[in-house]
DNA sequence: CTTTTCGTCACCAATATTGGGGATTTTCTA
DNA sequence: TAGAAAATCCCCAATATTGGTGACGAAAAG
């Protein structure tokens, strides 16, 4: 039996949801709410396996009620059901810690399969929340720039020092070398980079990692 | 009809999952390959809606099969299947632009479900895989520290600008406002992330993402 | 053994940034 | 509608950065 407390604020599909999982020998629904401003209590009470959470709710987003419930309950699985598929929304469900996200359905049996996926494997996603996620995952990790820039490795150094922007007296310092070498390497990286200004060095440093 | 291509060398699993397919009024199976040799060509032949790729073939691996078929014919969906469920894989997979990714099944329904699934959405994982894809994105933007900055809207404009590199005058221009309106905002931004240089504040604002 | 690269340092001059004042107008909100 | 917040603008002065040129010793490469 899988232990489930619903918070969702159309009180249709909350009772709905509610009789379709009470039904099942599967599931035991330990509660349903209209909103998630006594979450934590909730799940303290009831200790549900998994929460199915709605994003848009009055009072308390599904988003802050996420990040509350899994910092003290991280175990408790937190599904995200919603009508909203913007990239957004979505990166924000799962910085927060949900663990699933589909979207809004009809069928209520596309809800038992999410909670028991979720419940057996640890997570959930409809095809197209998948397909934007990994969309997401890919233009973060789009690291085709494999622009070799042949710095030094003092250069490196002094980059590195800049990344943490630090001024040329104090990368001197850190260095151990002459205010006049760090603006010679200073010089040099600027011409290796492209680039005429230590903010314009940094974000390069970064992007395509040299540092 | 959901035109599909198949690569996998195990000859067992490949014959069952062809005849079962075949037999399938929504699938039109265009081919079954022991090995990705001659992916790019069957690719081409056969023009397929979404191509099941198995990841450990020989000669030439899944993974290196679906970057060249991804690089030729971007609109081609692959679903991923494997046995394998580590990080390294799943997100080579995902980089190289895999657009499903399952474990392998006894049940042919998975295969049908998660073929239908990508042709429809554009994607489909497992729900364990997207327990693991979630954990590495999380892990990825694990920067998104509770560090509410609360900059307004033209300091997040000028900071956008400092990002690119651009000086005062650079600034004060893209923004139609002046070089000293430039110069107090600089400092407000300055100001409220507690650093004293250009430098640092880029860093910051791509660090926890204020931009 | 010569040439190149790396790392070091110096000087000069132009420009940019930073930090400190103070002030006005617009916009939002209690 | 009064007060707060946001956005705009200006001045001054101290520092910092940037770009240029030139030079020297050591180490690596040819």
């Amino acid at each position: 039996m899988i232990r489930v407390v619903i918070f969702e604020d159309n009180k249709n599909l909350r009772d709905s949801l509610a009789m379709y999982l009470g039904s099942s020998e599967d599931f035991m629904l330990a509660g349903a709410f209209g909103d998630a401003r006594n979450a934590l209590w909730a799940i303290k009470k009831h200790k549900p396996d998994v929460v199915l959470m709605d994003i848009q709710m009055p009072h308390v987003s599904g988003l802050e009620a996420t990040l509350d419930i899994k910092k003290l309950y991280p175990e408790t699985k937190i599904l995200i059901q919603t009508i909203y598929e913007d990239d957004e929304r979505i990166f924000q469900a799962i910085c927060a810690g949900a663990n699933g996200y589909i979207v809004k359905s009809p069928d209520p049996e596309v809800y038992v399969q999410a909670i028991k996926d979720v419940f057996a494997s640890g997570s959930s996603l409809s095809p197209n929340i998948a397909a934007r996620v990994l969309a997401m995952f890919q233009s973060q990790n789009a690291t085709a720039h494999q622009t070799f820039v042949a710095l030094t490795n003092r250069e490196k150094e002094v980059l590195g020092c800049m990344t943490k922007g630090m001024s040329y007296k104090m990368i001197a310092d850190a260095c151990d070398i002459s205010f006049n070498t760090v603006h010679t390497h200073v010089k040099n990286i600027y011409e290796k980079l492209h680039v005429n200004s230590a903010s314009e060095a940094v974000v390069k440093a970064l992007e395509w990692k040299l540092v």
